[in-house]
DNA sequence: AAGAATTTGTTAAGGATTGTTAACTGCAAG
DNA sequence: CTTGCAGTTAACAATCCTTAACAAATTCTT
């Protein structure tokens, strides 16, 4: 895995982020260089071939959209954008003009890795198709705004952790998903027999969900398996 | 169950690794070929159909999940992942990309087997394009959603084990079953005369199904051969 | 940079499900 | 009718899940 260490063109004018984002990087093997802005950009992705781009949204001046289009249109190179919690706009039109992925900030770094190395994979095999809304008895879920619309028309909040949880579940619906298996989905890391915080993360999303939390319908407690998504699920 | 040999393909390269799956699968009453690399995969795969594939994720050459993708692509087989346990990011990646489950190394016999079975399930119930609900009586049963609902619309939980029971049970209308089998089917486990555990899921079963749990007339007892599911099941 | 606010993880008590045991009941063959 | 075996039943034990409250970690605000 570090037999060939992939270039990393980190984007970003706050240093207290950038400083965390190329040690988190550097940790997991890769080359990491910096920018602070377009021009020290372009300097550093002519000369040297890069890999993967992670590109903060909000720069003084040309800001992470307009250097997406930038690049774009002269590199084959994945971007992954990186977001505010309030940035919905720009998200969605940053994947629209070509960004591959984005992760919100507060981000936890094993889940920037995880699509740091998922994206890696892609841009080698040149895959495409990223996300959708997917819909069940009602709800809305926009896995790409990261939005969950309930039946009646009312935003509901997801919390990361929620989120990735959902996601996981609405991934497999009809399908016991263990809790080993759900927590790599949200945090990537392993599970023991006392942990219970995929439980707890259940019981949140049950009473965000459910319409009545006390005999879920959605989301169904397999007893010595672990969770199961009931509902029917479909894509659009 | 030995009756119709299902045809599981294993791709490993480590021979010990290979060995010992083919091994815990023969004994499990399975047809077992193997292949150590993608070449061998299809070598087989377009001469003899296979029902399972169990998929190392780290081979030289195409890996695991390049594989997935080309079986995905030209056969409808389930596939099982085999990973490490520090890869996070492939596996879920995998299951992205189309395979059904993984586990992961070292892994014991009995969730290797139990992951087998319950995929293969629902492999063979996906290609005859199965129904989810199933009538007897007036009660209808949704094998998907876990739910039943009696002749007068009162929905009734379900317990996991009481579910498992009722759909092995509807499965097979009309035929007595062994505990044996029963239990097989419950709890991925085997009988020994004493275990009473099947009666009493029975009863209690038969306390929300039956008018007069007295005199069961949907669930009967076979005295010294097992139970029979009596009424008539009509799928939708 | 400090404190507030939010999210996430942890713990322990309480509740539900499942497994086990043993007394009891009924069946079926002699 | 009796006897032995098999199934039923209830009560208990073990395991697993739910819940609420709290603690820790993280992010946001000023």
């Amino acid at each position: 895995m570090v037999n060939d260490p992939t270039h990393v063109l980190i984007v970003e004018d706050d240093e207290v982020a950038r400083t965390k984002l190329v040690g988190y990087l550097e940790a997991a093997g890769h080359r990491v260089s910096e920018a602070v802005d377009g021009q020290e950009l372009r300097q550093i992705m002519t000369g040297d071939p890069v890999d993967l781009v992670l590109l903060d949204i909000n720069l003084p001046g040309e800001d992470g959209l307009d250097l997406t289009r930038y690049i774009r249109a002269r590199h084959d190179v994945g971007i992954i954008l990186v977001t505010g919690r309030t940035d919905d706009v720009d998200r969605i039109l940053g994947l629209e003009i070509g960004a591959d992925d984005y992760v919100t900030k507060p981000f936890n770094p094993r889940e920037l890795l995880a699509r740091v190395k998922t994206l890696l994979r892609r841009t080698r095999t040149r895959a495409q198709s990223f996300s959708e809304t997917k819909m069940f008895e009602g709800w809305h879920f926009d896995t790409r705004t990261r939005r969950l619309v309930s039946p009646d028309g009312d935003k509901v909040a997801l919390t990361r952790a929620e989120f990735e949880l959902l996601n996981a579940l609405v991934a497999r619906p009809g399908t016991v998903l263990t809790r080993e298996r759900l927590l790599q989905s949200i945090a990537h890391r392993s599970w023991d027999p006392s942990d219970r915080t995929v439980d707890v993360l259940v019981r949140r999303l049950r009473q965000k969900l459910e319409a009545d939390p006390k005999s879920p319908e959605i989301i169904i407690t397999a007893h010595g398996e672990g969770y199961l998504f009931a509902a029917e699920v479909s894509a659009r």
